[in-house]
RNA sequence: GGGAGUGUGCCCGAGUGGUUAAAGGGGACGGGCUGUAAACCCGUUAGCUUAGCUUACCUAGGUUCGAAUCCUAGCGCUCCCA
């Protein structure tokens, strides 16, 4: 095992803030195998890129020869995390939460080590808590506490609604580390204050108190909000190779560095010398940025995908050919009374577009194209025998072979 | 329990009886430029076989030739008092 100090040097490598960090580098120094606790909300059915960046740290530890304790919020889901939402969360039914959480663990395990992964749910001692003890465990907290926290004080003082069962989310989560006995918890920067509060809640317990480990938040694509299936932004681990390399490509330069530390294989020295290279101008960007695409693809497929993705990548936005695999589309061409096919209804049909008044605006704006010819404004009807057998094509990345 | 506000398109936000499918901004999408990056320029942003029609400003009624705009009731949200 490597020695304290060594551990920690690995382990701080991209993190956003280490609570103590005195208290970790104890820990470690006892040479115990230790206790690192996550805790997900089954809400979002798959996972991106964010999710695997606290997965990625905990495998670290996993590497380090810790173990990890995996919390599937089953019981704190009926209540929806309000950290860094300006509004209440819906509840979800115990169906969906049961389906999520399968397809996270599923997905979890493209990183952790199953072997070294304990699973709960924290259901099982959430839900099971009778009034009384819910009582006792509230009274650990005052309401100036909960109130102090960011998203609480933003939505009280701007006249926005808290929810009551809100206010408990975090005493749920600090009474998860109890249960479990966590030595470190681990979170995105937003996650701080419940961190926290089970750090609080433990020392009152009697116990020793939790490491609170925040990661950086991974903004998305739109390089702007964090990465998240609602903003549209995400970057999914079970998309396709292509897909994954394209949308890697689309993020702003200014963040590659930043995925290359949350999001790549890639370790500490490499990236240094990358981000060095970067800012003497040595290294291009596209070529960084390919690179880069390349390592995320093949962490989540493999090399020969990543190879593959670049070269589509390759043909389709630098050469303007069309994709190898298109997707096919059975289309009705019966004629109308002009003996014309609407094009507009078309596009709607095959999914190319919302709806057809949508589809008519992309015409008119250039966006549509048949066989890689573009198709005029205002042409919303088509000689059917155009469209036999033709690659219908939506913006740049949207294709359709139609049959 | 009493009182006061407020509710507009994906979001924010103007509009207070008549070219208002609704200003402006953001976002998104499409086009140009390019490295599917950024920046910049242009266009679009309810549905429908669109020179037209239909549905839209929380909901349901009402007043009016005409309502997002006025009235009534309801619903949601917020604040103050208790």
């Amino acid at each position: 095992m490597l020695s304290a100090e060594e551990q920690f040097r690995i382990l701080q490598s991209g993190a956003a803030q280490i609570v103590p960090e005195s208290a970790l580098l104890e820990k470690l120094k006892s040479g115990r195998s230790l206790n690192i606790k996550l805790g997900v909300d089954p809400t979002a059915p798959d996972i991106h890129l964010g999710h695997a960046v606290p997965l990625r740290k905990l495998r670290a530890f996993q590497d380090l020869g810790h173990h990890v304790t995996l919390i599937i919020g089953d019981g704190t889901a009926l209540i929806g995390d309000p950290s860094g939402r300006n509004t209440t969360r819906p509840q979800l039914t115990s169906e969906q939460i049961g389906e999520n959480a399968q397809t996270y663990v599923d997905q979890a395990f493209k990183i952790l080590d199953p072997e070294k992964t304990t699973l709960r749910y924290n259901s099982e001692w959430l839900l099971t808590l009778d009034m009384a003890g819910l009582l006792k465990l509230m009274s650990n907290f005052t309401v100036a506490r909960i109130l102090e926290r960011d998203d609480f004080h933003n939505r009280y003082t701007s006249n926005q609604s808290i929810s009551l069962h809100e206010f408990l989310y975090p005493v749920m989560q600090s009474y998860d580390s109890v249960v479990i006995e966590a030595d470190v918890e681990m979170g995105g920067t937003d996650q701080l204050f419940n961190l926290l509060a089970g750090r609080e809640l433990m020392e009152k317990m009697g116990m020793e108190p939790q490491v609170c480990f925040t990661l950086s938040l991974l903004e998305g694509t739109d390089g702007v909000q964090k990465m998240s299936k609602s903003y549209g932004n995400y970057i999914g681990l079970t998309d396709e190779p292509a897909d994954m390399f394209g949308k890697v490509m689309s993020v702003p330069d200014a963040l590659m560095v930043k995925y290359y530390r949350l999001a790549s294989t890639l370790g500490v020295d490499e990236i240094d010398a990358i981000e060095a290279g970067l800012a003497n101008e040595s290294l291009h960007p596209n070529r960084v940025k390919r690179d880069l695409a390349r390592n995320i693809v093949a962490a989540y497929h493999d090399a020969e995908a990543a190879d593959y993705a670049e070269a589509e990548f390759d043909r389709v936005f630098k050469q303007h050919d069309m994709p190898t695999d298109i997707p096919e589309f059975a289309a009705d061409l019966t004629p109308n009374d002009e003996g014309k096919v609407y094009l507009a209804k078309l596009l709607a049909d095959a999914g190319l577009a919302p709806s057809a008044a949508e589809a008519r605006r992309l015409i008119d704006g250039g966006g549509v194209k048949i066989n890689n010819e573009p198709v005029a404004a205002k042409c919303y009807n088509i000689e059917p025998a155009l469209l036999v057998e033709a690659v219908v094509q939506v913006g740049k990345r949207k294709f359709i072979q139609l049959t």
